[in-house]
Formats: C-alpha cells, sequence, structure tokens
DNA sequence: CGGAGTTTGTGACCGCGAGAACAAACTCGC
DNA sequence: GCGAGTTTGTTCTCGCGGTCACAAACTCCG
C-alpha cells in the first residue's frame, strides 16, 4: 500500500525488498530452502537452477522465477551460491532468528509435536506445552513441563510468542483459538478438524490428516474404476459380441 | 474414455457418473462431508448452500458450484437433503467402504497417528504397524503389534492395502517407499520431510509440519515489518519501534 | 580480446479456480 | 391453480499460477 518511493537506504539488490511475494511462491520456499541445506551437507557450493529445482521436486522454470521474486542472488552462467542462497530465502521467510512457539494440546499428536526434531532445526523454538487436562499438567514432554492453560497469557507476554499450535480435539479448539488470540498470538498451526473462525490480522494454517487420507481414498477409487472399467472394455472384446 | 451411452440404469441425477472432479473440489469434499456428519450430529435434517458453507468455512456460490460437479443432490427452494448428500459425498469419495491402511515408522509420530481416532472413524482401518527397528517389533501400539518390515509384501497382498502412511525419517523414506510401492501400495501419505520419486500411477501427498510453521513465519515478518514501518510513519520523530 | 557455450531472469501465453450475478425450479399461501 | 418468495445450478468474467521460450549476462578457451 502507500506508495514508498523512498527505497533509497536498502544497499541489497532485491526488486524492492520484499514486497508481493505471491503464495504459492512463498509455499515453495522452504523447500528449496531445505534442499539447500541438503546440498551444503553434502559440501556442494553451487548449483544451477536445474540441480535445485530436481532436488526440491518442481519445475526449473518455476523455481528460477519464484527466486526472482527474492532478487537476482544468481549468476548467469554460473548458478546459485549454495550458501548466499540460503541465507537469503532464510532472510526473507524470516527463519534467520528462532520464534517461540507454543503447543496446547499435550495428547497424543501435541507430544509427538513437541518431541518432533524438525521443528527445533528450522528455527523454532517450543517454549511451552499447555494442556487443560489436569492429570497431564507437571508432567515433562520432551524435556519441558506441562503447563495449565491458565498460564497462558503469562508465557506469551513473557516470551514474545506469536505462533501457536493447537493439538486439541474438535471440539474445543475454537475456545482455545479465542482464548490463544486474545493473548497475543497472530499465527495459529491447527491440527484440530474444525473451521476457527479468527479475527482479521490472524493468519490460521490447518493440517487435516484425515481429510488428506480421503482424498488419496478419491483418487484410489477412481483408479480402481477405471482398471474396472479397462478390464471391461478388453473383455468386451473377446467375449460379447455386439458394441452399442 | 469410450462414450458409453448406456447409463440408464443409474436411477440417480448425476451429470456424467463420476468424471473430471477438479482437485480443488476434491480437496473440499471431506470438508463439506465433515459439516453435514456435525449437523447430522445435531439432529439437522436439511440445510441450505448457505449454511452449510459457512460450516465448512467457504463461500456459498463455491460450495453450489462443487456440488454440483456431483449432481443434482439440492432441491431448490429447499435446500439439501443432509443425510442424503453426506452419503452422495462419501460415495463420491469412497469412503463409503473401509480403506485398509499400514504406517510405516513407529516414532514419536507414528505412534500418535496410530492412536489417531479421526482415522479410523472416517472410514480409514489401520491393518498394521511396520518398523525396522527390532526394539519395536513386538511392542504393542493402539492395540495393534508392531511387525518387522519383512512382513510389507505378505500383509499389504493379504490384506488388499492401497494406502500407505510413511512416518520415517526423511533419509529412509525414499527406500520405504519404493519398498511399499513394490508390494502394491498405489497411494502415499508422507510426512517425512523429503521429495519422493515414485512411479506413474502412485499418488503422493506430503504433509510437512515445519514448512507449515514456516510459511507462518514469514507471514508474521511481514507482519511486524508493516507494523514497525506503519508506527514509523506514525512516530516518525518520536522514538523506536522495535529493538533490533 | 573475441566467440562459443551456458545459465539466469523475464515476458508471453494458457488454463484452472474464485466470485458475482442470474435463470431455473421448487414450496407456500390464498 | 397461480403468484410470490426462496434457493439451487450455471454462466460469465477476472486474476493467479504454471509453463514455454528467449534475451541478457557471465565464463571459458583459444
Amino acid at each position: 500500500m502507500t506508495a514508498r518511493s523512498t527505497n533509497t537506504g536498502e544497499g541489497s539488490g532485491a526488486h524492492d525488498p520484499h514486497r508481493d511475494i505471491p503464495e504459492a511462491t512463498v509455499a515453495r520456499l522452504p523447500v528449496y530452502l531445505r534442499a539447500l541445506t541438503s546440498l551444503a551437507e553434502r559440501s556442494i557450493a553451487s548449483c544451477s537452477s536445474e540441480e535445485l529445482a530436481t532436488a526440491a521436486g518442481v519445475n526449473s522454470a518455476k523455481l528460477r522465477k519464484d527466486l526472482s521474486y527474492l532478487g537476482s542472488y544468481g549468476t548467469r552462467g554460473v548458478g546459485y551460491d549454495v550458501d548466499y542462497l540460503s541465507y537469503q530465502i532464510a532472510r526473507e521467510i524470516g527463519v534467520t532468528h528462532d520464534w517461540p512457539v507454543i503447543i496446547v494440546g499435550i495428547g497424543n499428536l501435541g507430544q509427538a509435536l513437541a518431541n518432533f526434531s524438525g521443528f527445533s532445526s528450522r528455527g523454532f523454538r517450543t517454549v511451552a506445552l499447555l494442556d487443560a487436562a489436569t492429570q497431564m499438567q507437571g508432567q515433562e514432554v520432551a524435556g519441558l513441563e506441562v503447563r495449565p492453560f491458565a498460564d497462558l497469557a503469562r508465557i506469551v507476554a513473557a516470551e514474545q510468542v506469536s505462533i501457536g499450535v493447537i493439538s486439541v480435539p474438535a471440539t474445543a479448539a475454537q475456545d482455545v483459538a479465542d482464548a490463544i488470540v486474545a493473548a497475543g498470538i497472530t499465527s495459529i498451526l491447527n491440527f484440530a478438524p474444525a473451521v476457527l473462525s479468527v479475527p482479521p490480522g490472524v493468519d490460521v494454517r490447518k493440517v487435516d490428516l484425515s481429510i488428506e487420507l480421503q482424498i488419496l481414498a478419491y483418487h484410489e477409487s477412481r483408479k480402481a474404476a477405471e482398471s474396472a472399467e479397462a478390464a471391461a472394455t478388453v473383455d468386451n472384446g473377446s467375449g460379447e459380441g455386439i458394441t452399442a
């Protein structure tokens, strides 16, 4: 908004320093970052867009276009410097510093999330586990003590938490969402199979395991129907004399 | 293919019996199904597209368009019959019968998935848990004994399993994928942060927890930058908005 | 120093999907 | 039976996103 023409200060070679990155591109940047990390671990210092694209499982043209939104961080005729590009992507995403995260709902899934190493290794630090059930409180999970839900506001304020993970049953999800938004959370990762309504300015991303399976089931059904139909078509020639 | 005009037998009013449903619609059908189930539990027998749309968290026009791909299952001036529509969607997705599922990798996440009630309640039946680690084998998780990886082919064949869940570390994911595809699995839900390459005809859906968090982090960064900018514009002279 | 080869960055095009608006069809009341 | 009101199903339009293709720019080698 509000076309500020005063972009003189920023010395980087970016287009207009981080403005207007398409949502689809944002969703792929972490994939690129992971692919780059994997290359770096194999001591590969530089790579072409083609190599990086196959490592990330996307089209090379798409990758180049995505990266061009961040700026011109490649060298024509050469490729991309792995470390430099990694840093630029990390900076754009905002994972150069750690993000404190709270997890609400320490059931099976919540415990698995708390123990999940992929969170902490990617710039996310779980600062608190909360659960309403008194028998969970005080127990230690993944090196953290489970706290009562009443501590929510204090923890969020003290640790400057802006990201919360909801892994409670669907019936409690909306109440939890309301509470953590009131406490100051502005981004929610929701594992509960429920539609959350939140005030504007709060982002919600939903991960729904059973929906993913149902989508797979749909495609499986079609595969089965298709192969059955193909079989019928083949049979049709040998068994039946007349085609409609 | 092969325009079979003999759709006389089927009494339903579907367009052309299940052909060409857009992928975006397929991804929303499970959401509608869940919303309908929720309505049914509250003994609501019929609903308008507007009501169902808000329950599912989508636009009502989009919902009507989505449902129109399945056929004309509503009544103009009245709305949709909850039970009837539920059945039609379930039939389209293919969850009128149960799907056997195997879970490979019984770590923290795998155990949480095995215990997840949302799977079994939505037409999915976990028939086997597999793990390569010998110390896991024989242990009981969610009422199922953890089996060695060598049993894979026999179980898949015996139970006619076509859907597999991968919850192993990233380094092992591709090997596991190759193995379960070889055993006959044609749909994979992958929780490992790795790009899987599978032969054509095999569907893969990926759920990546740390990517979801990184997407949230990106938006948080922008929010922070934006509010800092707004503060700078308003204050402009008073002082500092945020400490670096 | 110049040409050949290579790789990035971007412009053009196309198709899917979202949303608004409207016609078709059903119910209710008289 | 018929008009008014309501709700579905569909058409139209617009914008985002994916892909192709090519110009710009860099390196290497003679």
